[in-house]
DNA sequence: GTCTATAATAGGATAGAC
DNA sequence: GTCTATCCTATTATAGAC
């Protein structure tokens, strides 16, 4: 398949993706450039063509994972629905992305706990901190709508940071057990997403 | 302080604290040996001296901090009371054990997730598989009292399994955001502590 | 026990052929 | 665009002085 002008070749995103899953598998420090050109079947010349450096793959994934995770969430945030209905709304497809794209989450984890961090060039640390502020406000959006959600009667009056934290945090989790099972149909994916964010958002008291 | 026979040298504790929280703030593959000299006031020959290498200074720290945790929660698994209390009194423990040794369970946590694996030398690997094994049957205890309390009737009747994980996993999700702060009080940590178990055990909704 | 070399090597990055 | 060959630096680990 050849690109059409502009657009983004379609090796870039073999790279990108086989990255993801190396940087998760091995860490983003232990996993090689060569790992990564091995995974996509063809040698490091390859991908320090369409990449600066190592660490501008982390970035590309990071910003890649983003904009996948944000573009299925953000359109739940708003609308006329109680807070804990959009709070749930958007837990049940942040979870869903988590579990199509744990490569892309994971990596993400690792840039936010600062465990990608090596000898970066000023522009390098530019994108990173960039990037930790989109996050940044992604995890305020929560916050948000948790606050919302308070207001209109719908959630226990907790305190909204720290109950978009720990929402969050377990939401990421996930990431800590989940693996994709090959051909796991979607409506079994959905069901689980569910069940976790009741249990979140319900508890587990009786 | 000179350490009486058979004990373990005081300098040993000064590296191993110095490597978790190099661990912690690089991730395992990043902080070099020399950071942790440095950070202990010495040089890499006295490292070397106390331990055989790097990989075998995670494998220390792992071991000590699943030590100090097990400690901590263990006791409060058994006793007659509820099952929905025991494992609220368990989680209240975990929580503050992480925040008093926040690089500790930083490090466990990325070698669970295997951030750490080098090329290793059969003893080391069948150490970290051991330690591993250790983790999972820490966390097999939350879920059986997870399953005492459906059972009692104190939980809801959720799948145990999935709660257990998805319970830990919130707690220790805390180490993505939580910093120990200087001279904060014991009983201010408690009640964030209380607090966070609180949300997850009760849930968010009204 | 602790330090100062120094050996050994892995892996990021680049140049240039094709 | 992709590959091969090579450079070069950072870092683990060791040897030996003190």
């Amino acid at each position: 398949m050849s690109a059409s002008p502009g657009s983004v070749p379609e090796v870039r995103w073999r790279i990108l993706d086989a990255a993801a899953e190396a940087f998760m598998r091995s860490g983003f420090a232990n996993a090689t450039v060569d790992d990564i050109a091995r995974d996509v079947g063809a040698t490091k010349g390859l991908v320090y063509y369409h990449f600066r450096s190592k660490f501008d793959i982390l970035l590309a994934v990071y910003e890649e994972g983003m904009r996948r995770v944000r573009e299925q969430v953000e359109p739940h945030a708003q609308g006329p629905g109680a807070g804990r209905d959009r709070l749930a709304a958007m837990s049940v497809a942040h979870e869903l992305n988590l579990m199509e794209n744990p490569a892309y989450h994971h990596v993400i984890h690792q840039a936010v706990r600062g465990e990608v961090s090596t000898a970066l060039k000023e522009r390098q640390r530019e994108a990173l901190l960039a990037l930790n502020r989109l996050r940044r406000e992604y995890e305020l959006m929560f916050r948000r709508v948790v606050q919302e959600g308070i207001d209109d009667g719908s959630l226990r009056p907790v305190e909204a940071s720290l109950a978009a934290r720990i929402l969050l945090g377990n939401l990421n989790a996930v990431d800590m057990w989940y693996r994709k099972t090959e051909g796991q149909p979607a409506d079994e994916l959905r069901a689980l997403a569910h069940r976790i964010v009741d249990l979140l958002i319900g508890g587990l008291a009786a």
